[in-house]
RNA sequence: GGCUGGGUAGCAAAAUGGUUAUGCGUGGGUUUGCAAAACCUUUGACGCCGGUUCGAUUCCGGCCCCAGCCUCCA
């Protein structure tokens, strides 16, 4: 039975499908005006991990998983002026950006990629029905709000009392709002904005009403699951619900799921703090799975602190379980084993990914226990390493191009390699132990590690 | 000020009312020509103060500290 935390409720709660043969998830994705961070690698891989075991237990022809893309908005203008470009042009080159990213992640391509201005006719028309039905209204300047104290369940999911958000210091004055709790649905356009047509005139939409529409139109009114950041439960997530249910009269969603923040000495990491690394930063030192297994080291919900050195820790954590599958041949997992039963307990209890991992070593030690005397044995515990690291997109690559540095390494000068372990395996066998031990510091220098095993010389990339 | 989370060994990070988390690190050993890897073993923790209990890191109360949201943000 699967558990999932529901950050409406705050408590953990048993999964159940509105719908068993359409299961239907939706995580707010990027505005797509510049590299992906750590931050969002982070949602990307944690709803990557939720979208596999759905799909594991329902079918992935049965799971329909929207992750939408912002991209239109202040900052994407602003930095398209700044550019000098089309903000078409803009989001087109950081919407291919974040697809290689995410590919690198080995994050699963979500069923469709909804974007802001290709769904302005269901935008207009949500904030039509909003006008029509007295949950919102035109104001003087042009701009179209929607009414907050018209909608009585406000602030459930954040938690907020309409007064205690009055009483708050920083709700800005606008005068042309009636409440300055209202939120904007439709901007009227300003000079040298891109802008569309609308009943209310030229402009462009506010950013919370795109996901209320997007996701109602790919998913129906109703479904199952909504993710994001934990940063987009107030205000964004919580004036989504209002939109939503007063546009259609139906219930939104079941469940509200939120990841916790990505941080740099112990602050959020932000594109508004500026202190973040892109994930281009991150790969030009580490393989893509050293990033994801870091993010899979702490629970959904909690902070993780990034630095150097936890990035190291991952990237020998997945050398030791690499060093463990090293020539072995996995075989399929055996349905029913202790360390299934173990997986699937610890993913249902709200994706807990650090037991996961433990499960992981466990295995790997089995593994090198069982790799001279019962190959049989281990080939068993591969498949069944192999079996629950898949279901979290770990441990997908060949031992030997990780451990060898990938894809990157230059073929020649792997080439070159052999032959000084060529050499020095004759030395070794002349038992020139001087001249073998040289060649070892020397290739040790270019941070290439031998080791001797009964089945030869082996090496691998520090 | 209001509202959320959280404080676990050198670092990271889970579970749990009484029994080994796990990874990296550290000490010792096996193995190796020497190493490396691997295996065995050692070291270890539950922010502070009370309460409940036969027994609390785990439940309850208070306090201290940290992060986040209340403004764009994954």
């Amino acid at each position: 039975m699967l558990k999932v935390h529901n950050n409406l409720t705050k408590q953990k709660e048993v999964f159940t499908p509105i719908d068993g043969n359409n299961v239907r998830l939706y995580v707010c994705g990027m505005t797509v005006y510049d590299y992906c961070h750590i931050g969002h690698a982070r949602v990307l891989v944690v709803f990557d991990v939720v979208y596999r075991y759905l799909c594991h237990l329902y079918g992935r022809d049965k799971v329909t998983y929207i992750r939408n893309i912002t991209d239109i908005d202040d900052k994407i203008i602003h930095r398209a002026n700044e550019n000098g470009e089309d903000f078409n042009q803009l989001t087109a080159r950081f919407i291919e950006a974040m697809h290689v990213d995410a590919d690198l992640l080995g994050v699963l391509r979500p069923n469709e990629e909804p974007r802001a201005t290709l769904y302005m006719k269901q935008i207009i028309d949500m904030i039509g029905a909003l006008v029509d039905k007295g949950y919102a209204y035109a104001a003087s300047n042009g701009d179209v709000y929607y009414d907050v104290s018209k909608f009585a369940p406000y602030g459930r999911l954040s938690g907020k009392q309409l007064e205690d958000l009055r009483a708050g210091e920083r709700v800005e004055i606008d005068a042309s709002k009636d409440d300055p709790l209202d939120f904007v649905l439709w901007k009227a356009v300003k000079p040298d904005e891109p802008s569309w047509d609308s009943p209310w005139g030229k402009g462009r939409p506010g950013w919370h009403i795109e996901c209320s529409a997007m996701s109602t139109h790919c998913l129906g009114n109703h479904f199952d699951i909504h993710g994001g950041g934990l940063d987009l439960q107030f205000p964004h997530h919580e004036n989504e619900i209002a939109q939503s249910c007063a546009a259609t009269g139906d219930k939104f969603v079941n469940v509200w799921m939120h990841n916790g923040f990505v941080r740099i000495d112990n602050e959020k990491m932000s594109k508004s703090l500026g202190n973040f690394f892109t994930i281009r930063d991150v790969l030009a030192r580490y393989d893509a799975e050293v990033i994801r297994y870091f993010i899979l080291t702490s629970h959904y919900r909690s902070p993780l602190n990034y630095s150097d050195h936890h990035l190291d820790t991952a990237k020998a954590a997945l050398t030791t379980l690499y060093t463990a599958l090293r020539g072995v041949e996995a075989e399929v997992a055996a349905q029913d084993n202790a360390y299934q039963a173990r997986f699937i307990a610890a993913i249902e209890d709200d994706f807990n990914t650090p037991e996961i991992l433990a499960l992981l070593f466990e295995l790997a030690k089995a593994i090198n226990r069982e790799k001279a005397s019962n190959a049989d044995k281990a080939r068993q515990y591969a498949g069944q390493l192999l079996w629950m690291a898949s279901l979290v997109g770990l441990l997908q690559q060949q031992p030997e191009a990780f451990l060898r540095g990938g894809s990157d390494a230059v073929s020649e000068h792997d080439d070159a390699i052999e032959q000084l372990i060529q050499q020095r395996l004759q030395a070794r066998a002349d038992k020139n132990w001087a001249e073998s031990d040289r060649i070892r510091d020397e290739l040790k220098v270019q941070g290439i590690v031998l080791e001797d095993g009964p089945q030869g010389t082996t090496w691998r990339r520090q």
